[in-house]
DNA sequence: GTCAGATCTGACCGATCGGACAGTTATCAT
DNA sequence: ATGATAACTGTCCGATCGGTCAGATCTGAC
């Protein structure tokens, strides 16, 4: 896990998660990578164990990310765990941009990653809780809106600050879900 | 363009629909298309010209409707420009769900196919439709927020009757944008 | 220097991809 | 019946895919 940063290992993982965002986990060859890695595709093999491989490093993070969220959800209910899981989740998807990106090309795909299988549970409760409990269908729905527009806004990059994006995207996501964002 | 139907042809197109739409049209071969079709993979190729021509004809619709929806909002602006472009863009998404997906899922691939060359273009006007022609950042983030909502939220398939759907999903959108949806 | 282990390469492998093509079968007007 | 055309199949092709492997090269401890 802790291991030698290798600088070249490094570089791999970063051309990969461009890539990957860019054009899809199938739509990237290894030799793509290898190609903006600057290494042989073999070097890309000795580092990693597959193209794989190379994807679950990429996503862990993300998804340990989540999986904190839900642990600061729990006990929440109504008002709280809305705004919680709206703010914790729009950082989450700030701080992991191009990962949401190929999360969102590969859906299908991804959910029966060995990784990330513990992702779709984590959703329905992120969901419950944007819902704030709540299981009308308008509220569900809802839910489901702020979770698609977050992604959505996030992954793809308009020319705002950080910032902006984050506070504006807050008082969206709470729009949608009817609750005043005024609030501190 | 009218051509006799048969009904195989059909059935490839359905076939195809569903495949592209579950695992992505890198993710789908011309095998996959051919083995649930029920016919061989060159009974495909006699058919459609290339797998790509397939997905043309699957995508066609959906783009002509949302060029139809580019039309039906000229010379509209704020409120009128708003609504219109709510419930347009929510009722294109509803009837065209699976083919929303697919275009998701590809999103780098598939604004460079030549039958979606206008997309792009037609997407950033019903952006500004949606903001209500304000280029302030916070209308275009939120209407930014709107297109991912209502395009993941028809994508994937919440077990709700769909006029429920269509009804909570524009009244969500609207909040999003600021504007209540109380208005008939 | 030298030697061991880490790092990297070129060549190669089997599988699968989209697609081409010659030939076979079904359909149907005459 | 027969000829023409549409509909379809089996087979093959070159390209590309992810991955393997034997060996070359680099690196630092001794």
């Amino acid at each position: 896990m802790a291991r030698p940063p290798s600088a070249l290992r490094e570089h791999i993982l970063r051309s990969a998660l461009r890539l990957f965002s860019d054009s899809g986990y199938k739509g990237t060859s290894l030799h793509d990578i290898a190609q903006v890695a600057g290494c042989s595709k073999a070097a890309l093999l000795y580092h990693f164990a597959s193209k794989d491989a190379i994807l679950t490093e990429l996503l862990t993070p993300a998804g340990e990310g989540l999986a904190a969220l839900r642990t600061r959800l729990v006990g929440l209910d109504g008002e709280q765990a809305a705004r919680a899981a709206v703010t914790g989740f729009v950082d989450l998807a700030l701080r992991f941009r191009l990962e949401v990106r190929i999360l969102f090309q590969d859906i299908p795909t991804m959910t029966v990653h060995p990784a990330l299988g513990a992702v779709p549970a984590t959703i329905r409760r992120l969901l419950t809780a944007l819902a704030g409990g709540s299981t009308a269908p308008s509220d569900t729905i809802a839910a489901y809106m702020v979770l698609g527009a977050v992604s959505v806004t996030a992954a793809d990059d308009l020319g705002v600050p950080e910032e902006v994006l984050r506070a504006e995207m807050i008082r969206g996501a709470l729009r949608t879900l009817g609750r005043e964002p005024d609030h501190p």
